[in-house]
DNA sequence: CACAAAACATGACAATTATCATGTTCTAAC
DNA sequence: GTTAGAACATGATAATTGTCATGTTTTGTG
């Protein structure tokens, strides 16, 4: 199911929209398209990267070994997100391991198409720092979030925040399903907690499961209490 | 004690650096010299800002306002640093506060001259590219120390960063200090709980005081516990 | 220098959260 | 369908951290 990137919907969600047709061709010829099976990894923490990867469908999570042992996750890509261009443009080492949260379709795109359309055309450049701007925001709001809020709080917002960026199927269950134990990870607890707390949701009538799948019951209760009421 | 960019040795340490003399000289004409008093803002959070500004000297912290009403600090600017790119390139409001931590020289840059560059100069959006990548990079990495450390580890990585950020008078103590209640903020604690932790750092040897000043004493020993042995 | 305000310090206690232990349920492979 | 292993769940307990109260020291200002 390969395609042109001059005809791919998802580049209009990332900085790729800014390429000129010819820039979009030259990706589109040197791409390599690829499938990732739910859990492999796209690439590990500390590798060097040759590309950066566009996300066609599915979902990534981005996340960091802590030096306790722990995995934090930093942040998760979905449908149309760029993966690993912070290293690219650094010429870095990569800061984060991707892994597959379900079975992902992507397009590798070699790292000399990105930068040589940097040096070329600014309004690239200029998109490709927007993008990076925005994603430093919110790496703001998460360390806000993760050094002021509780984790009762934290893992209130965790769902909201999947609600908003991956919504529910036509029963109301949120369309991504995480583990419980990536879930923490998000979140930076332990997986029993995050548990007991997703226990508690329940009780109180926030949330809502069947099986794996989670459903939001109240999102005005779950906003109350990531504020702090 | 104005000058001209040109001659700016500050430049050096930030994206202006690969600006062209021509482009250079507009920033000289049109930028702003400003002394700021230890205390005073250099904005709000939620300002919208006309320029960016360039630290010729003292330390401003960036800091964020929570839900809970504490103020996070996210990041340490000091001479070098350029404060506001990733508002004024996103073209949004701050979304943090700028406070300088002592007595401080800046000057501020009118955005035009900021975007015009952008949009002509190729090798300077690489290059605030670059810092905007590094400064992604180390939120990443503040994203995973704030969930996954004790709050005793990450008092001892602050102060490890302070030395390496800001250094050592002649007598060994730290060039930047800070109050207690700064450091909680850094740190994402409570002031009291700051407050504790440093006086049992001292009591074990780590930390020297006198007065405001602190000294690392045992900087082996401080790793050793930030990295959890 | 005096004195008020801010910063620093510490104790007592409560709340939050992690850890360990154990049991149950789900799921995928045979 | 069995069955082993993973994921989920919950209790008991300990460790960490926040909060409130109170006292001391430092600092800046008239």
């Amino acid at each position: 199911m390969e395609s042109r990137c001059e005809n791919c919907i998802v580049r209009q969600f990332n900085s790729l929209r800014a390429m000129t047709k010819d820039e979009l061709k030259k990706v589109s010829d040197s791409k390599v398209y690829k499938k990732i099976k739910k859990g492999d990894p796209l690439f590990e923490e500390g590798e060097k990267l040759d590309g950066v990867f566009c996300v066609r469908d599915g979902v990534s999570k981005l996340s960091k070994l802590s030096t306790n042992g722990k995995d934090q996750v930093v942040k998760l890509a979905t449908k149309g997100s760029v993966i690993g261009q912070r290293s690219v443009i650094a010429e870095e080492h990569t800061n984060l391991s991707a892994v597959a949260v379900n079975d992902m379709e992507v397009c590798f795109v070699p790292k000399e198409n990105i930068l040589s359309t940097l040096q070329r055309n600014p309004d690239f450049a200029i998109e490709v720092l927007r993008h990076m701007a925005h994603d430093l925001k919110e790496a703001d709001d998460v360390i806000v979030n993760m050094s002021q809020k509780t984790v009762k709080q934290r893992v209130a917002e965790a769902f909201l925040y999947l609600k908003q960026n991956f919504g529910e199927d036509n029963k109301g269950f949120l369309r991504l399903t995480l583990s419980r134990e990536d879930i923490a990870n998000v979140v930076g607890t332990a997986t029993e907690s995050c548990i007991r707390i997703i226990s508690e949701f329940k009780k109180k009538g926030y949330l809502d499961t069947s099986g794996k799948k989670i459903k939001i019951a109240d999102e005005r209760g779950l906003k109350d209490l990531a504020q702090g009421f």
